[in-house]
DNA sequence: CGCATAGTTGACTACGCTCAACCCTGGTGG
DNA sequence: CCACCAGGGTTGAGCGTAGTCAACTATGCG
């Protein structure tokens, strides 16, 4: 996503359309069922993207963090099917879908990036799918955290977020995920301090 | 993928590299952690991509049907991080990465192809993420079935494969499946005559 | 005709969800 | 400086439901 990181080296049919909004905490970018006509990166923050399963039960599809793109589906549809909101204040780069498709033929690199990009969301969609055949809460998050450890290649994970939040993700509640940590460090798996969780030896697997 | 389905009409560069493979049914295309050189486009047959989650568990990511690509990871990783083997008797286009990705750039129109089914993954993955988060058994099965009948525009659903395999892919058990759609037929949502499904009105939502 | 596999049904178990109470922290205001 | 409050997090008790194991039936193929 380097390219769409700074539309000032793109392209003026691009750049020119380019737009940057900024989002309060809690405030929503866009719903389900709103036309599709951008695609977005996220500057500064963190957005959320979610689909609405059934009334109160949401489920999380992604959670774009600086610098990285959400909402590509965009190019191809004409509604979204999800909805996005900011978690924290953040600010977006707003691409329109049809200056998009029209350089793209014009920029072989940029379309080679954006593939990449949706290549590592269905790899990082695929994961999230495995986690849930994982029944046992305790396994299930084990399994999370040698993920999140080996992305970062260190043994320790630490959370920014409310791990209530981190249990939506995982499709667990609260309390779940809580007893799944006691659980764990009571095995010895891992050790924790608040958010800051350790993996021991004997869990690297 | 109306592009990559008849290599005559590309670029020598491209068409010259293209290979076909026929595949037995029960044969593995590729292993997880084989290095990533191809991506396919299956001519006739089915292929099923899954990763190994523990052993004896595995959960199956797509099926590729006849026309459809499967492996776009291949483009921009090294080695597969899934397991591709043919459910029945196959025949596959095989497209060289290498070659795919150096005529990107006089071929706009293959990117976009492309980007528009790695979408489409992305939705399929973010569906199926969305079932799972249904825990009532009959409940995630309704509404498979609701997808599926929206899908193909009709209210009859039928299965070419057996229920054991469409469990597995929703994340159930055989018996979970069979009791689920037992009961849906008990609660008139359904009606079933051996693999062929039909949604009655009050199940339509 | 018999074997293998798919599908169904039953009884039991296990584990995550729900609801509820409680602790702990950080922030606010008197 | 402390009382209060709100939200996150933990812990407990009970319930519901999918998984497991097992037996039985149905179907298709040699």
């Amino acid at each position: 996503m380097d390219l769409l990181l700074k539309p000032d080296g793109l392209p003026p049919a691009l750049s020119d359309a380019v737009m940057f909004r900024n989002v309060a905490a809690g405030q929503t970018l866009f719903q389900a069922g709103d036309s599709a006509l951008e695609l977005f990166v996220v500057e500064i923050g963190r957005i959320k993207v979610f689909r609405c399963a059934s009334e109160d039960r949401l489920v999380t599809l992604e959670l774009a963090r600086a610098h990285e793109s959400f909402a590509e589906a965009a190019l191809f549809l004409e509604t979204y099917a999800c909805t996005a909101i900011a978690e924290v204040d953040s600010r977006v780069i707003v691409y329109p879908t049809q200056a998009l498709l029209a350089v793209l033929g014009k920029l072989p690199e940029l379309a080679e990036a954006l593939m990449e990009r949706m290549v590592q969301k269905i790899q990082a969609l695929e994961v999230s799918l495995e986690l849930r055949d994982i029944r046992a809460a305790h396994r299930r998050v084990l399994q999370y955290l040698r993920y999140l450890a080996q992305a970062k290649n260190q043994r320790v994970v630490s959370f920014d977020r409310p791990l209530k939040d981190t249990a939506g993700e995982l499709g667990l509640t609260p309390e779940s995920l809580s007893r799944a940590l006691a659980r764990l460090e009571l095995d010895g798996m891992i050790t924790r301090e608040q958010r800051l969780i350790t993996l021991n030896d004997q869990a690297v697997a």
